[in-house]
RNA sequence: GGGCUGGUAGCUCAAUGGUAGAGCAGUUGCCUUUUAAGCAAUUGGUUCUGGGUUCGAAUCCCAGCCGGCCCA
């Protein structure tokens, strides 16, 4: 009985191994069977014809997630890419030797079907067995049935669990790679050429972030992992690639929080002869085109839920358009804020409950009242324009206003979702506000880049969109790790 | 990096400093249209790790490991 070491049954890996030993002792062995398939679940199911049963059959495979035994017939259904689907075998259809066979099935196993659909009683859509075969067996147990896989490390540790058991996550999950590929779609159509650029670079550009670094052996060289693409795409633009685009992993040396992973996708979007402007309507038609053919909001509206607000998104109501120093007068409650002396204004930031770094730039206490306490509330969709020029040195400068620029960061449910510029062609220009960049932050200067631009870069408007806070939004997910398949956790740890 | 918080059976969770429990999963029976199927019986624990306090620690204290939230 229990008390003899031979006594397995309290563990499932052995309970299982000692089946699969079984099996193989009898000249089975699951993981070598094969199977063909005629369709994916939601596909088998949307092959039943009405009130036909036993008309149409069907090959299927997936893994074992319910298993309802009743004696001489159970109910059990598989999981495939597309969802579960229901089996019922049947003692006297399959053969006594066949249905001892399925009872020894467990939750987990990957098996293939094959029988004609129909209704049960209760109005599902049912496979009738008739044949099965094991494809391979899981020798670990799944999680639980009804509460699923809750803990978060083992969520993203295992994610293959999450997947097998939360429906949302596999929801939410694929919802991403519908996401990448309508964009793809979406700029295909409109000629724009998808690139790839590398990832090893000599000189970390495009933004102000720290790089990663590794090392290439043969060249001795240290190399770092991009934190942009757009140097790269501009010179594609002077290549004569004039609308190109790149999705693209982006690595940044820097926290993990909700908000950021150390790697993450973005999106940059180049089109000659275009300028800020235009990439106003090109965002606005990608997302709207996303949220109406990806999202596909229940009630045909372009309305998101936004949970942390409550507030619901309108992605189909005016875009509203404001200037970044309008955003900054109004919340500051200061018509004089941009004259104030450095001293002040440090004081009003933090009688906003800021916490300010005595030795940043005024601009740098201007921006962090906007990144903390005006981003975080424009919830619908908002173009910020005219933001001051120390921000983006690969940006153009307002033609009335050289203190500004010809940009926008659009920002959605408080997120930055997507910045914007009329790209900097004037290779004079651009040389003089790196180097002001590189004084200040030390950030080298892409020498080869500048020569790119002394051969003339067409005027071009250009864009990125970070994919991953995208996602966010348009599945309302809390964290950036929900919507990465796999994301960054301290090695180690966890499951065993 | 700082603050708060968590780690108990395969999973989801309980357990005043006093014999570690439940549901699901597992095992053994019964059940030929189930829907978290049902009924009966039953197995299963290094309470994250290492110290300490105590007659006695899952529980209190310290350190570490791995998470989560907030802040920087």
């Amino acid at each position: 009985m229990s008390d003899t070491p031979s006594d397995i049954s309290h563990d499932q890996h052995a309970v299982r191994r000692q089946k699969l030993a079984e099996m193989r002792a009898g000249g089975f062995d699951p993981f070598r069977a094969s199977f063909a398939t005629t369709h994916f679940s939601a596909g088998a199911l949307g092959a039943y014809v009405d009130g036909q049963d036993n008309a149409v059959s069907v090959s299927v495979a997936g893994r074992l997630v319910v298993i309802r035994d009743m004696g001489k017939s159970q109910f059990v259904k598989i999981l495939d890419q597309q969802g579960p689907i229901q089996l019922y075998v049947k003692k006297d259809v399959v053969g006594d030797e066949a249905y001892a066979a399925f009872k020894k099935l467990d939750l987990g196993d990957i098996i293939g079907a094959r029988g004609a659909l129909f209704k049960t009683k209760t109005g599902e859509v049912t496979v009738r067995v008739e044949r099965s075969v094991l494809l391979a067996k899981a020798l670990r147990p799944l999680p639980e049935k009804w509460h699923g896989l809750s803990d978060p490390e083992q969520v993203y540790r295992q994610r293959y669990l999450d997947l097998i058991v939360n429906a949302e996550s596999r929801a939410r999950l694929q919802r991403r790679s519908r996401v990448v590929s309508h964009i793809r779609r979406f700029l295909e159509e409109r000629s724009f050429i998808e690139v790839e650029t590398p990832v090893l670079e000599a000189t970390a550009g495009g933004a102000a972030a720290r790089p990663f670094v590794t090392h290439h052996n043969a060249l001795n060289v240290d190399l770092f992992l991009r934190i942009a693409t757009e140097l790269r795409l501009k010179r594609l633009l002077v290549g004569g690639f004039d609308r190109v685009f790149e999705i693209g992993r982006i690595f940044r040396n820097e926290g993990v929080s909700r908000r950021h992973n150390p790697e993450f996708t973005m999106l940059e979007v180049y089109e000659a002869y275009s300028d800020y402007r235009g990439m106003m309507k090109l965002v606005r038609d990608l997302l709207t085109g996303l949220v109406r053919d990806v999202i596909k909001p229940d009630d045909g509206s372009l309305k998101i839920r936004h949970a942390a607000s409550g507030q619901d998104i309108d992605f189909g109501g005016e875009w509203r358009e404001v200037r970044y120093k309008d955003l900054v007068l109004s919340t500051t409650g200061d018509a004089g804020w941009f004259q104030r002396p450095k001293a002040e204004k440090i004081a009003r930031a933090e009688s906003l409950g800021l916490v300010v770094d005595p030795t940043w730039e005024e601009f740098e206490i201007t921006n962090e009242i906007f990144s903390k306490k005006i981003e975080p509330t424009l919830i619908q969709p908002t173009f910020v324009t005219h933001l001051p020029k120390e921000l983006c040195p690969l940006a153009k400068l307002n033609a009335e206003d050289p203190t500004v620029l010809d940009v926008f960061e659009l920002t959605i449910g408080g997120m930055e979702i997507a910045p914007a510029y009329s790209e900097q062609n004037d290779p004079d220009v651009q040389r003089e506000m790196f180097e002001h960049q590189a004084g200040g932050e030390r950030q080298n200067v892409d020498q080869d880049f500048l020569l790119a631009l002394e051969h003339g870069m067409p005027p071009a408007g250009g864009m990125g969109v970070g994919i991953d806070r995208l996602c966010i939004l348009l599945t309302g997910a809390e964290s950036i790790r929900d919507v990465i398949l796999f994301p960054q956790l301290r090695p180690g740890g966890g499951a065993a």
